[in-house]
DNA sequence: CGCATTTGACCAGCGC
DNA sequence: GCGCTGGTCAAATGCG
């Protein structure tokens, strides 16, 4: 079965030649620079922080390392889970644990509304007591999925905005 | 007219 | 129990 949980696509808005794996084209509205802030919570399957850790530098980049998508096989490492993410688990176990996933990306652009490659439907806005900015609530429009996602500026660096994912898609 | 977005209302969880 | 805060709902609104 598959299923991903991080953004199907590079988060730019022109791909070359149509293909969201291709390399990077320019932009000056929108940076392709980004790297993980923040890792919200471990699945299940990765209760091990030292197996954890393996698979960060392995398919994302260190959390210290900023990561600048500019080769394909980086992208399609990031778009997907680990190989091993559904090992020994049977579907109900699967889908309780990608119920339980989630983690945020901080990712340097202008736009407000970044296209990471699924079809959001918004259905929240809301002012948070910590940021002079709005935060703003989606949910994948794909029926029968109920991957959520947050976005909102970083109160630290206007300039970067924090997408936290909830859930693990079960679609392409 | 249909669908997505907006936005105030409502709800749940938490700390006091 | 009460108030605060964040998350979700849903009616109203806007737009193609």
């Amino acid at each position: 079965m598959f299923s991903s949980f991080a953004p199907k696509s590079f988060p730019l808005s022109q791909h070359q030649n149509g293909n969201p794996y291709s390399p990077l084209a320019t932009n000056d509205d929108q940076t392709c620079e980004f790297d993980f802030e923040d890792i919200l919570d471990n699945n299940q399957l990765l209760t091990d922080q030292s197996s954890y850790q393996e698979l960060i530098p392995t398919h994302f980049g260190t959390k210290e390392q900023n990561l600048v998508m500019q080769e394909t096989t980086t992208s399609v490492s990031f778009m997907h889970p680990p190989n091993n993410f559904h090992m020994q688990v049977d579907d109900r176990e699967q889908e309780r644990v990608h119920a339980k996933f989630k983690f945020a990306l901080r990712m340097k652009t202008k736009l407000e509304v970044i296209d990471d490659g699924y079809k959001w439907r918004k259905y929240g806005k809301k002012k948070v007591k910590s940021s002079p900015y709005p935060r703003n609530y989606f949910k994948c429009s794909t029926v029968g999925c109920n991957v959520k996602k947050r976005i909102e500026r970083d109160i630290k660096d206007s300039s970067y905005v924090i997408t936290t994912y909830d859930g693990v898609h079960n679609h392409i």
